[in-house]
RNA sequence: GGGCGCAUAGCUCAGUUGGCUAGAGCGCCGCUCUGAUAAGGCGGAGGUCCUUGGUUCGAGUCCAAGUGCGCCCA
C-alpha cells in the first residue's frame, strides 16, 4: 500500500482539521481510554474553568500541560480518566448578571428578588459554553465533557453540604469576625480586586506610644512597652500587644536631657527607632518575645467599655510581627486588622468596634474626645490627648501607599464583620506535613510561596454575603441561637425543612426551609444563616464533590484520592492548590495531589501582562487557526520551562513551525516519495533494530533514536517539557533531517529496491514512528497523521499514535563509540566545507585530495570505512588518512581545567600560565610525551612542578596554513585546492547537470520522470559534457543524452547559461 | 510594605555538583549549496553573564546587600 504523499509543510493546518475529523468519527479519545481499562490508573484532577468568560492563552498553556501528561501516561499504559469540570458560582458571575439586568448593588438585587437574580446567574454561567467546547476540540485537549462536574448542580452542592456539616460537627466551621476593606462613604465593603485598583501614596502620622507595664497584681511598673502605629484612631480599640516569640527584645534606660530618664521595652533590632545617641541608651535586660508573652499593661485609652477576657490587655505572641519597621511590638485592635483579628480569635480577645457604618466614632459616656468624628479626623484628637497624658513618645509623618475607594477616592478602613470560618489554623501543621509529600514543579513554589503561605495560615473565611453560591447549610434558631448543620437533602427533610420542586439547592428556595427549634424551653424557629459559600470551597472540594461523594462513588474516591497529578497557573497557589489541600486535610488527612505543575503567565512580546485594557490579548483560537494547535502547544510547552513566564512572540511561533514541524513533515514527505517510487510497502515493513541493520548510518540513527527515547522519558518524568522538546527538535532537525536524510538522498534515489535500501527505509520509518510517538503528547495532530500513514494507512483507528505504546529505549542499541565517531566524521566534513569556503572553491568543483587524521585509532578506522561519505559531501577524489597528522601542525597548548583542576587545585593557575607560555616546539614535545607515556611533569618555576595526565592538556593548531587547513575538536583537515584541467572539466559537467536539473524542476517533472536530451555547446563546456556524458545521463535520468544541433523551435528547447558559456538543449519527458 | 521568582548576544533561551577561552536558535552581513524542506552549509559582527562586596587557586554558577521586572498578598 502506498504511503500518502500529502503530509507536507504547507498542509499542517489542513492536516489538523483532518485528524480532528478522524478523532470524531473513530472516537479515538474514548478508544484510548477503553484500551487501558483495567490497567493501573493514573489519577488526574481537572481544575474547573468558569464558562462565563472566553478561553484565553493562560488556559491554553495549562491545558497543554495537562493534556501532555495525560496522553503520555496513557501511552505508558496507565488508565487516565479525565473528567472535566465547570466552576459556576461566585462574584464574577453575579457581576455579569447585575450588568445584564441593569442592577447596581445589593439593594437592587434584593428588590428584584433573589430568585430572578439567581436565575440570571445560572443562565449566564454557560454563556461561552460553545466557545469552550470548540476551544477544547480544536486544541486537542482530551477531556470528558459529557460527565463534567458542575459546581452548581444539586449533587455537587449536596456533597459540599456533607463536608460542611461534617466540619461543623467537628467544630471546624464556626462563626466569627472578619476584617474587610470598607468604604465609609459608599457604606460597602470592597473585594480585594477592587482594593487593588485604588492604592495611593498618602501622608499619615507615624507615632510611637508608651504602653505602661503592670505587674502580675495589676500595679504600675516603672517601665513601658514602646509601640508604633500609623493609625492612631485605632488606639481606643486596642485590646492587646503582640511580639514575635523568637525575636530578641531589650529593656533599656533612655536618658534624655536634664537628667530625665525612662525605661522602655522594644526589639533589639529596632533600638535605632529611639533616635537616641548610643551613650543615652543603657540595656537593662534582654528577653525573647516568648518571655514577654502574658505581661500585662495599663489600658491606653479608656473611652469605651469592653468586656474583659483573660488575655485582654496582655502581650500576645504573633509570627507576623517583623522588625523591619516600628518597634517590634505591635498594637492589636481585632476590629481593624486581619492579623489582629486572627490573634484575637486564637487567644480569645474581645473585639472593640466603636465605629459606625459611616466611619464615625459612636457616642459613649467617656468618649467625648472622639464621639461623632470621622475616624481619620479623630487621629489628631487622640494624639493630642496622648501627649497630654505623657504617653506619646514620638510623632512623625510617613508617606506610604494606602488603599482608597476606586469609586469615590475615600481612604478605606478595615472593619470587622461577622463571617463563617473554617478553622484551618488547627490543621496548619498537618497541611505543612502533607505538603511536604507533594512533588512541586517548580520545587520553589511548593517550599517557598506555598510553604510560607501555609506557615502564616489564618482561618479560612468561607462565607460570602451574596446570592449565587452554595448556600451555607447551617440553620440557626432565631430564639436560642442554637446552630444545626445539614449534611444532605434527606437530613433537611427529616428535620421538617421543605424545599419546593423541582429541587434547586440555591437561594432563595433553601432559605424557605425552616422548622421549629425544639430545644428545651425554646419556641424559636430554625432559619438558614443567609450566607453562601466561598466558591474556592467549591473547587477545593472537587475530589469528593465531583463524584457526589459520600452519597455515591465512595469506592472511586477511596482509590482516586489523592490525584497523581494536577496542573494550573501559579496564580492558583493560594487559590485552588490551597483549597484542595485544606479540604483534603480537614476531611481525609491526606494531600489532594502527589505532583503539581504550576505554570507561569503568558505575557505579550514586551513582557507585559495581557489585558483587555492594554489591547494586547492574543486569542488562542485565532492563533491555532493560523499556525495550528501543534505548533501553538509546542511553543507554550517547550520554548522555556513552563514555570517561567512566556513572552508571547508570533515570530518565534513561525520559526518553530518552520524549523521543527516543517522539517518533520518534509522528512516524512521525502520518505513517502521515494518509498512509493520503489514500491516499498510499509504495511509489510519490519521495525528496524541495530541487530538487523548492517549500515553504519542506520545503526547510528537507531542509536540516536534510542538515546532520544531514554532522555525524553527521563525529562518527562521530571516534567521538564522544554528539555524534552528541545531534545526532540534537535534530533529531528540535526540528526534525522540534516544528517541521516541528507546522507541518504542518493542511496534512496538511485537504483532499485535493494536489501540495503530496504534497510534504509525501515530505519527511517522506525525513526519517524518513534519520533511521532515521542512528540504525540506535545503535538497530537501531525504525529497522528504520520503515525497512521507509517503503519500502512489501513482503515481503522488502531493505527492512531494515541493508541500506541510509549517507546522503550533499548540500552543495547545506544552505541556511544559509534556516535562519537560520527561526530568526528561530521567535524571532518564541516572543516572541509570551511576549508573550501576559505579557498573560494565551490563544492560543485571536484578537488583531488583531503588529508586528515585523528589521535584515536577507532576514529581513524571509522573515517577510513566511511571515506565515501567524506568524498561525497566535500566532492573530493581521495581522502588521505594520516596517523598523528595533527601533530605536524604548529601547536599551542592549553590546560583542560575541567579534568585537571580538581587534582591540581592550587597549582591550577600556575600550570595554566606555564602551559600558555610553551612555544610551538615545546608544545609538540609535551604532546609527544603525554601520548607516549600517558603523563608528563611540567616545571612551573619556583621549584614547583605539575604532574599532567594525557587528558589534561588540549592542543590546538596555532597557525592555520593559508586557506587550505582547518582545525577543531582535535581534528585537522588539509584540502588540496589545485584544480587540474581534468577536475575543471568535471566541475563544468556538474555545472551543466545543475543547470539541466533546474530545467527539469522548472518543467515540473517528477523526480522519477525519465527524459530524452539533446544538447549543443562549444569549447570547454562541450568537451566536459562529452567526457562526462554517462555521469550526466545518470544524474538527469536521461535515457538518451546526445550531442546534436538544437533549433530554438524544437520541442522542449531551452537556452541555458553554464559558467558563462551557452548551452542549448531540448529536453522531453519519456512516456513510461 | 511583605513573600516568592526572574535578570546571560538585538530577540528567545541553554549553561547539570564552581574549572568558561560563555553557547544555541532566530535576526543582521558576506559567501555557498540544493530534485525532500517554509530548509541546509561555511564565515563574520554582536556579551561590563544587572550592580557592588564577599568566599575560593578559580565565580555566569555559591553567599550578602542593592537595582530593575513579574506574580501573589497587604
Amino acid at each position: 500500500m502506498a504511503l500518502r504523499e500529502d503530509i507536507r509543510p504547507d498542509r499542517l493546518v489542513a492536516l489538523e482539521e483532518e485528524v480532528l475529523g478522524l478523532w470524531a468519527s473513530e472516537n479515538t479519545f474514548l478508544r484510548s481510554l477503553e484500551a487501558r481499562r483495567g490497567a493501573r490508573a493514573f489519577h488526574f484532577y481537572d481544575g474547573p474553568p468558569t464558562a462565563n468568560g472566553k478561553p484565553g492563552m493562560h488556559h491554553l498553556i495549562s491545558r497543554s500541560i495537562k493534556d501532555l501528561v495525560c496522553r503520555w501516561k496513557t501511552m505508558q499504559g496507565f488508565y487516565v480518566e479525565r473528567k472535566a469540570g465547570w466552576d459556576t458560582h461566585g462574584l464574577p458571575v453575579e457581576v455579569e448578571a447585575e450588568k445584564k439586568l441593569g442592577l447596581a448593588g445589593k439593594d437592587a438585587i434584593e428588590k428584584l428578588g433573589v430568585a430572578v437574580f439567581n436565575k440570571a446567574c445560572r443562565e449566564s454561567v454557560f454563556t461561552y459554553l460553545s466557545a469552550w467546547e470548540e476551544f477544547t476540540r480544536r486544541t486537542g485537549y482530551w477531556v470528558d465533557l459529557q460527565s463534567a462536574y458542575i459546581t452548581c448542580s444539586n449533587e455537587y452542592v449536596e456533597s459540599l453540604w456533607a463536608l460542611l456539616a461534617e466540619f461543623h460537627r467537628k467544630g471546624i466551621l464556626y462563626k466569627g469576625h472578619k476584617v474587610l476593606p470598607y468604604c465609609p462613604r459608599c457604606g460597602t465593603p470592597l473585594s480585594s480586586h477592587e482594593v487593588g485598583l485604588g492604592f495611593k501614596d498618602v501622608q499619615d502620622p507615624s507615632v510611637f506610644v508608651r504602653f505602661r507595664a503592670l505587674d502580675a497584681a495589676g500595679d504600675d511598673l516603672p517601665e513601658a512597652f514602646l509601640v508604633w502605629t500609623t493609625t492612631p484612631w485605632t488606639l481606643p480599640s486596642n485590646v492587646a500587644l503582640a511580639v514575635h516569640p523568637d525575636v530578641d527584645y531589650v529593656k533599656v534606660r533612655l536618658s534624655e536631657g536634664g537628667g530625665k530618664t525612662e525605661v522602655l521595652w522594644l526589639a533589639q533590632a529596632r533600638l535605632h527607632a529611639l533616635k537616641a545617641k548610643p551613650d543615652q541608651v543603657t540595656v537593662l535586660a534582654q528577653a525573647k518575645g516568648s518571655d514577654l508573652v502574658g505581661r500585662r499593661y495599663r489600658r491606653l485609652l479608656d473611652l469605651y467599655d469592653v468586656a474583659p477576657t483573660p488575655n485582654a490587655f496582655t502581650v500576645r505572641p504573633a509570627t507576623f510581627v517583623t522588625t523591619t519597621d516600628g518597634t517590634g511590638i505591635v498594637h492589636m485592635a481585632p476590629a481593624y486588622g486581619e492579623d489582629d483579628a486572627a490573634v484575637g480569635r486564637r487567644d480569645g480577645l474581645p473585639v472593640l468596634h466603636p465605629v459606625d457604618a459611616r466611619g464615625c466614632f459612636v457616642p459613649g459616656p467617656r468618649a467625648a474626645l472622639v464621639a461623632g468624628k470621622p475616624v481619620k479626623a479623630a487621629d489628631k484628637d487622640v494624639l493630642r490627648h496622648l501627649k497630654e497624658q505623657g504617653l506619646l513618645f514620638l510623632q512623625e509623618t510617613l508617606v506610604h501607599s494606602y488603599p482608597h475607594c476606586w469609586r469615590c477616592d475615600t481612604a478605606l478602613l478595615y472593619y470587622a464583620r461577622e463571617s463563617w470560618y473554617l478553622a484551618t489554623t488547627k490543621f496548619r501543621e498537618r497541611m505543612i506535613a502533607l505538603n511536604r509529600q507533594v512533588a512541586w514543579y517548580p520545587e520553589a513554589t511548593g517550599a517557598g510561596r506555598f510553604g510560607q503561605w501555609l506557615e502564616n495560615n489564618v482561618d479560612w473565611a468561607v462565607s460570602r454575603d451574596r446570592y449565587w453560591g452554595t448556600p451555607l447549610p447551617v440553620w440557626v434558631c432565631d430564639g436560642c441561637k442554637r446552630q444545626e448543620a445539614v449534611g444532605s437533602v434527606a437530613q433537611l427533610h427529616e428535620r421538617g425543612g421543605r424545599l419546593p420542586e423541582p429541587l434547586d439547592l440555591h437561594r432563595p428556595y433553601v432559605d424557605e426551609a425552616t422548622w421549629a427549634c425544639g430545644a428545651a424551653g425554646c419556641r424559636g424557629t430554625m432559619r438558614r444563616t443567609p450566607e453562601v459559600v466561598d466558591c474556592w470551597f467549591d473547587s477545593g472540594a472537587m475530589p469528593f464533590a465531583q463524584w457526589h461523594y459520600p452519597f455515591e462513588n465512595r469506592d472511586k474516591v477511596a482509590v482516586g484520592h489523592p490525584a497523581d497529578f494536577i496542573s494550573e497557573g501559579v496564580d492558583q497557589t493560594r487559590g485552588w492548590f490551597y483549597s484542595l489541600l485544606a479540604v483534603s486535610t480537614m476531611h481525609a488527612d491526606k494531600p489532594a495531589y502527589r505532583a503539581v505543575v504550576s505554570n507561569d503567565m503568558v505575557l505579550d512580546a514586551k513582557g507585559k501582562k495581557m489585558s483587555k485594557s492594554r489591547g494586547n490579548v492574543v486569542d488562542p483560537m485565532a492563533l491555532v487557526a493560523r499556525f495550528g494547535a501543534d505548533a501553538s502547544r509546542w511553543y507554550l510547552l517547550a520554548s522555556r520551562p513552563v514555570w517561567l513566564p512566556v513572552r508571547f512572540d508570533e515570530g518565534e511561533l513561525v520559526e518553530l513551525r518552520n524549523r521543527l514541524f516543517g522539517t518533520l513533515a518534509s522528512t516524512y514527505a521525502f520518505f513517502a516519495l521515494y518509498a512509493n517510487a520503489d514500491g516499498f510497502d510499509v504495511a509489510t515493513a519490519a521495525d528496524a533494530s541495530p541487530a538487523r541493520v548492517r549500515g553504519v548510518l542506520d545503526r547510528w540513527l537507531l542509536s540516536r533514536t534510542h538515546r532520544l527515547v531514554r532522555d525524553v522519558t527521563a525529562d518527562l518524568e521530571a516534567f521538564e517539557t522544554s528539555r524534552a522538546g528541545k531534545r526532540i527538535a534537535d534530533f529531528v532537525v540535526e540528526d534525522l533531517s540534516n544528517w541521516y536524510v541528507r546522507r541518504n538522498r542518493r542511496r534512496f534515489w538511485k537504483g532499485a529496491l535493494t536489501p540495503d535500501k530496504r534497510e534504509g527505509y525501515e530505519t527511517l520509518r522506525t525513526a519517524l514512528l518513534t519520533v511521532a510517538r515521542l512528540m504525540a503528547p506535545f503535538a497530537p495532530f501531525l504525529t497522528d497523521a504520520m503515525h497512521r500513514a507509517l503503519l500502512g494507512g489501513a482503515p481503522g483507528a488502531d493505527a492512531s499514535v494515541h493508541l500506541a505504546r510509549w517507546p522503550v529505549a533499548d540500552a543495547a542499541a545506544i552505541d556511544d563509540a559509534l556516535e562519537s565517531r560520527m561526530d568526528a566524521l561530521r567535524t571532518v566534513v564541516s572543516l572541509g566545507h570551511a576549508a573550501r569556503n576559505r579557498a573560494g572553491t565551490k563544492v560543485r568543483q571536484p578537488l583531488a585530495r583531503l588529508t586528515t587524521g585523528h589521535a584515536d585509532a577507532g576514529v581513524m578506522d571509522f573515517l577510513a570505512a566511511q571515506r565515501d561519505v567524506v568524498l561525497d559531501e566535500l566532492n573530493v577524489k581521495t581522502l588521505d588518512l594520516v596517523r598523528g597528522f595533527e601533530a605536524s601542525a604548529a601547536m599551542t597548548a592549553s590546560l583542560n581545567k575541567k579534568d585537571a583542576a580538581r587534582r591540581l587545585a592550587a597549582l591550577t593557575q600556575p600550570t595554566e600560565e606555564a602551559i600558555a607560555r610553551l612555544d610551538a616546539a615545546a608544545a609538540r614535545d609535551l604532546a609527544t610525551r603525554l601520548s607516549r607515556d600517558g603523563s608528563a611533569r611540567l616545571a612551573l618555576g619556583g621549584g614547583r612542578e605539575a604532574e599532567l595526565l594525557a587528558g589534561d592538556v588540549r592542543f590546538v593548531a596555532a597557525d592555520v596554513a593559508g586557506g587550505t587547513s582547518e582545525f577543531a575538536a582535535g581534528i585537522l583537515v588539509r584540502l588540496d585546492t589545485t584544480v587540474t584541467p581534468e577536475l575543471a572539466a568535471e566541475g563544468l559537467a556538474r555545472e551543466a547537470v545543475h543547470a539541466l536539473q533546474g530545467l527539469r524542476k522548472d518543467r515540473d517533472l517528477k523526480v522519477t520522470d525519465r527524459v530524452r536530451v539533446r544538447w549543443a555547446a562549444d569549447g570547454a563546456l562541450a568537451a566536459a559534457l562529452r567526457a562526462h556524458a554517462a555521469f550526466a545521463a545518470e544524474e538527469l535520468l536521461a535515457v538518451e543524452l546526445v550531442e546534436d544541433a538544437v533549433a530554438a523551435s524544437a520541442p522542449g528547447a531551452a537556452a541555458l547559461e553554464v559558467a558563462g558559456a551557452s548551452l542549448r538543449v531540448a529536453m522531453e519527458p519519456v512516456a513510461r
